[in-house]
RNA sequence: CGGGGCGUGGCUCAGCCCGGUUAGAGCGCUUGGUUCGGGACCAAGAGGUCGUGGGUUCGAAUCCCACCGCCCCGACCA
């Protein structure tokens, strides 16, 4: 490709509204161009190297004898009204005005419709089926360039299976290929336990890249393997126990002492037995949780220990439940509520808590004895440097882009779309199901975030948009330009793909820092200084090693470099 | 949806607070010339409904109101 005929708008300055490495230079690269907010044109470089991370893809997802499927985008809501979804997604699903019809967002529903139409025997299962397809969300807040837009390509695979048995083989087959995947696009990336959420199932995995600017956060061990979400992540923090026999329960006056700080230094105790009560409303259910000291409640665990979404109780509906403000409310003699505890208060006594009265605390509260509670669950959330619960070496808290997630969904829409099989008895059963997703677009943002410094990307050899940059110095000097047009043309009989900055005019300084900005692996430059001597430079980008060759050298030195 | 910021040639921005010539700069673009190893130089040019609508005023890029768009933080996030 000659770069002066190649359609690819570079820009010497920082574009105004964006913050990220990646996003940065994806402008500036000419890889992409926001048309809206979250919704991006690619322009012809940048559609090279998402081509090449899609083959990638398809390549592994082929590999564990996945085959692919390309369907429709717009759906008929009423599938989506079936499974429950068109109210789970709620306004993140994008609706069409003058049809019944979405843009779907995933494609649990089409897929599974699918099955059901045709999958009738255990004989046809299993089956691993997937696309690369554009997905709309309307994202309240798109950002990060294209990390999270409202418009994306996502590889989503379904797997349907006999059994949850072979669920998990179909689910160990899509981590392993995930892994490959990823790792051949050249990321660093870990796998985390995570939070299913509104997709339903009975368990799920992400793939992740730290980065400052991820939007998850997780907890990760440095020791052993263990990473985990913060959205499910726990620690080895020790429960607050009993300590020694209860007291009878006691009421203190606490004068304006209202957050869990301001009551320890009141009474001059720890903050661990201070029974710190949340108010929330799930589904109209009044709900008090409570926690030890300062510790965080997890909204999503709480959510799972609910099985459903609660929400924080309003401040001015708080008095008229319980009879006090915030900051004065406790669990004992409290009516009409369903009282959990998060797992380090379980069977604790010697509490203190509110007394649902404004200005008083109770003393010597005894769990067992005060209190009926309805669970314990583990809903805090864990803290940087908390040990971790396999190996106990300190926690690190990063944060993290999510760049797949896969989920053991189970039966949830098989049953609820009615996707059954027989089975070997002739029982009629629902398919077992997983779901798959990867962010396309996110494998490359976190490829340059990974791969870049103050010039430019730094590709990496796989998903390059070209693996060679030949930049002529100087193209009003013939012998210069002869040299180059020879090495262009033997890289394109070799197959290797090379862009040539063959434009007239531009001086040598523009066309180094172009070279760097756009990123090949190979930078191959002629110039008459060491042409002089028969000599062609070579400058490999992500090491800025430059290497002076003879020029019938050039082609053999690249094939040994592109390992070819 | 809450909080903050921004909107002026293709890009980055100044001008706005304190209203008053033909609205500026750098980069980019066009033409001619010189240059040619790290974003060259000289000369001449083209290019702007100052986001949109309304208002105040003799007069609005500038002040006021409304709306739209974009970015950041938060909420949300299959």
């Amino acid at each position: 490709m000659r770069l002066s005929t190649y359609f690819l708008p570079t820009l010497k300055e920082n574009p105004a509204d964006a913050t990220m490495a990646s996003h940065r230079l994806m402008v500036r690269a000419g890889l992409v161009r926001p048309l809206a907010a979250g919704i991006y044109s690619w322009l012809p470089m940048g559609w090279r190297v998402m081509k090449k991370v899609m083959e990638i893809i398809r390549e592994e997802m082929d590999a564990i004898g996945a085959q692919e499927f390309q369907l429709p985008a717009l759906n008929p809501i009423e599938i989506w009204e079936e499974t429950g979804r068109v109210e789970a997604f709620g306004d993140t699903l994008f609706h069409v005005k003058n049809r019944p019809l979405v843009l779907a967002p995933t494609h649990e529903e089409i897929f599974t419709t699918i099955a059901k139409d045709h999958i009738k025997s255990y004989r046809d299962l299993p089956q691993i089926w997937y696309q690369i397809q554009t997905k709309f969300r309307n994202e309240p807040r798109p950002r990060s360039g294209v990390i999270r837009g409202r418009q994306f390509f996502m590889k989503d695979s379904y797997t349907f299976d006999r059994s949850f048995e072979e669920l998990d083989k179909s689910y160990g087959l899509h981590r392993e290929a995930y892994k490959k995947i990823y790792s051949r696009s050249g990321l660093k990336f870990f796998i985390v336990g995570a939070y299913s959420g509104a997709m339903g199932g009975t368990g799920s995995q992400e793939f992740m890249v730290e980065s400052t600017d991820g939007e998850d956060t997780c907890a990760v061990c440095d020791n052993c393997d263990y990473a985990a979400n913060l959205e499910v992540a726990s620690s080895k923090k020790e429960p607050v126990g009993r300590a020694g026999d209860s007291m009878p329960v006691g009421e203190i006056h606490t004068p304006n002492v209202k957050t869990i700080d301001q009551v320890a230094e009141f009474l001059k105790m720890s903050t661990e037995r201070l029974a710190k009560s949340l108010v929330y409303d799930a589904d109209g259910e009044a709900v008090l949780i409570l926690m030890s000291g300062n510790d965080q409640l997890n909204e999503s665990k709480l959510a799972t220990a609910l099985g459903k979404t609660a929400y924080a109780m309003q401040p001015e509906d708080l008095a008229k439940l319980t009879g006090a403000n915030a900051g004065s409310i406790g669990p004992v003699g409290l009516k009409n509520f369903r009282i959990i505890a998060d797992k380090r208060l379980e069977d604790a006594n010697e509490l203190v808590s509110g007394a649902n009265k404004d200005d008083y605390h109770l003393g010597h509260i005894d769990l067992k004895r005060d209190v009926k509670i309805d669970g314990y669950y583990d809903l805090r959330t864990v803290e940087e440097g908390e040990e971790c619960p396999n190996c106990g070496h300190k926690l690190r808290i990063v944060n993290a882009i999510e760049i797949g997630h896969i989920f053991k969904l189970g039966t949830k829409y098989s049953a609820a779309l009615h996707a059954n099989y027989l089975d070997v008895a002739g029982a009629e059963k629902p398919i077992v199901m997983g779901s798959y997703g990867i962010g396309v677009e996110r494998i490359i943002a976190c490829h340059i975030e990974q791969n870049h410094d103050d010039n430019g990307i730094k590709w990496g050899k796989s998903i390059a948009p070209f693996d060679v940059h030949l930049a002529s110095v100087n193209m009003d000097n013939q012998e210069v330009v002869a040299a180059a047009e020879k090495v262009f043309n033997e890289l394109n009989e070799a197959g290797i793909d090379v862009l040539y900055d063959d434009r007239q005019g531009v001086s040598p300084g523009f066309k180094f820092k172009d070279a760097d900005l756009l990123g090949m692996p190979v930078q191959v430059i002629v110039g008459e200084r060491n042409l002089k001597q028969g000599n062609i430079e070579l400058k490999f980008r992500s090491t800025g090693e430059r290497k002076v060759v003879p020029a019938a050298e050039v082609i053999g030195e690249i094939k040994k470099f592109l390992a070819i």
